[in-house]
DNA sequence: CCGATCCATCGACGAGCGTCAATACGTGGC
DNA sequence: GCCACGTATTGACGCTCGTCGATGGATCGG
């Protein structure tokens, strides 16, 4: 699997019956934000006023170990929603905006274009 | 848990951190839809040109067994994705277009709003 | 009524996942 | 060089979930 690329996943819910592969990439990322603990970091990270944050700045917030945190990262990283970048010690991390919107573009036309023109 | 309400769930990503309960429900959502025989049926009943379809046209189709269907279906249900509809002997599905949109929105203003005023 | 059909529920099994403690890896300060 | 610190990896455990066969329940046709 590994759905690295920005723009890999999500034809859209209609226009068509998903085929399996369609369904196992969107299922994937579904799976990764199917976590309130994955959630709430999403958040954190994103609601940053900087764009950026530290991890050392989650572990405590999130109430989670410090390996279980970085585990949730790393799962966040590989499905593209967030990006890594160590700089000394410590590692900051960004939200990936087209990710989030590619996610979510899979969830639209399902009751709008259709809809709309019967 | 069991999130019936239609608006129930689904405060955005950013606009502040999100709380536990919250983390809870929208990723109780994406459980939901994170798994492919669940969104494969969710996009056949939502391209059906009639709006609505029979859980017998479903069970070649996704491949699985008819209790694992059903059992698939009760869960999209049980999420507020799609609705049932008994007529004789047969049971009816339609999409739940609003609650489709209340979760498309939960990614939204992530990237949108925040970063435009930077 | 009786059998057929469609659907839901039950029970069980195997795989996957979230979690932690322990440990290993890199980096910077002194 | 050594130690402290932030982070990632490993190994293990318990629980959840997807799946199926078997069964139960409801509805229609004859």
């Amino acid at each position: 699997m590994e759905l690295h690329e920005t723009d890999a996943c999500c034809g859209p819910l209609t226009g068509g019956v998903l085929d399996e592969q369609q369904a196992d990439e969107l299922a994937a990322v579904f799976k990764v934000l199917a976590d309130p603990a994955r959630l709430r970091l999403l958040s954190m990270v994103a609601s940053a006023s900087t764009g950026e944050t530290c991890a050392c700045d989650l572990v405590e917030p999130v109430g989670r170990s410090q390996p279980t945190v970085s585990h949730h990262l790393s799962l966040l990283v590989e499905a593209g929603l967030l990006e890594r970048e160590k700089r000394g010690r410590w590692a900051w991390y960004r939200v990936v905006p087209e990710r989030l919107e590619a996610v979510r573009e899979a969830l639209a036309p399902v009751g709008a274009l259709e809809r709309s023109e019967r």
